[in-house]
DNA sequence: GCATTTTACTCAGTGTACTGAGCATTGCCA
DNA sequence: TGGCAATGCTCAGTACACTGAGTAAAATGC
């Protein structure tokens, strides 16, 4: 008995919404390419010479799902991955020529997209419900190392 | 060149959303019960006797992956699954004593899980987030099956 | 200079989440 | 009533996403 109303859970509306928004990405912007891999593209567009695990930083992929969807990346020819000569542990990653027009053909798409599924809102709402989002989720960031002494870390 | 800022991507934000719910699940309320697995105790909490397909309607869930919580479900003895007496295709799920004992104690955690959640916004913000959120999930939902009239399907 | 620690990455295991194909039961209807 | 479509479920394949353990290279400490 007593069954609660899942609407007011956040962490269920924030599932819903990414399967909805998985099914519009499949519709609209790629069946090949994959949200998370588009945000790889997308980082190592903006820096290119990453590593896996700055990548994985700026995109927010642990270091485990960063690896695979390098893997899926590297499969398709869209990225190159070599040993950094100045240190072996790393590898650099940087986009192919193909990986660079992937990117472009799919930010174009992105567009149009985010345009179908914030459609529902009033420009105004949109701009509210991306700024909440981005606060709970930033702040929910603060839980990730609880038992690293607090250095603010700054850009 | 040119990248894109991601924090005016909904459904990036709904990932980096997710991944932090996730965090705070584990930390807060359950690491042998996930958040789609209580969403299944809930929804025979308030429906003894659904059958599979139901229940992955009610939690917003497709058919494979219901099939992969119930089964994970039925390991841990927290639901029975019986054929449908009046339906052999079906097969209706009920909540065991362990199964209702376990809805009710994770359902207490999680209204602590989410004040933390959402405790960067203000009351009103959380409101106006939960709301916008269910919006355009329900919205999207309009895209499931655009086609239930009959388009022809060659044999 | 060598041992310890840190760091970047890999690997194994578990759990969502989706599609497409297949199988058995039921319901419809000509 | 016999065929056929619809329905409920399973299975295989792919792709995130996390944890914990393990490996190799670099930085550190003495």
């Amino acid at each position: 008995m007593q069954a609660v109303d899942l609407s007011s859970h956040p962490g269920h509306l924030a599932r819903r919404l990414q399967q909805a928004h998985h099914l519009l990405w499949n519709a609209m912007v790629s069946q090949e390419i994959t949200s998370p891999q588009f945000a790889v593209l997308n980082a190592l567009t903006a820096e290119p010479g990453l590593d896996q695990r700055t990548v994985g930083e700026r995109v927010g992929l642990d270091r485990s799902t960063v690896a695979e969807v390098i893997t899926r990346l590297l499969r398709r020819e869209l990225l190159d991955k070599e040993r950094d000569p100045a240190d072996g542990r790393r590898f650099l990653l940087r986009l192919t020529d193909e990986g660079s027009r992937t990117h472009r053909r799919l930010a174009l798409r992105t567009v149009g997209m985010n345009r179908v599924f914030l459609g529902p809102l009033s420009p105004d709402e949109q701009q509210a419900l991306l700024g909440l989002m981005h606060r709970v989720a930033d702040a929910a960031e603060a839980f990730r190392l609880p038992e690293d002494a607090g250095s603010p870390a700054g850009p």
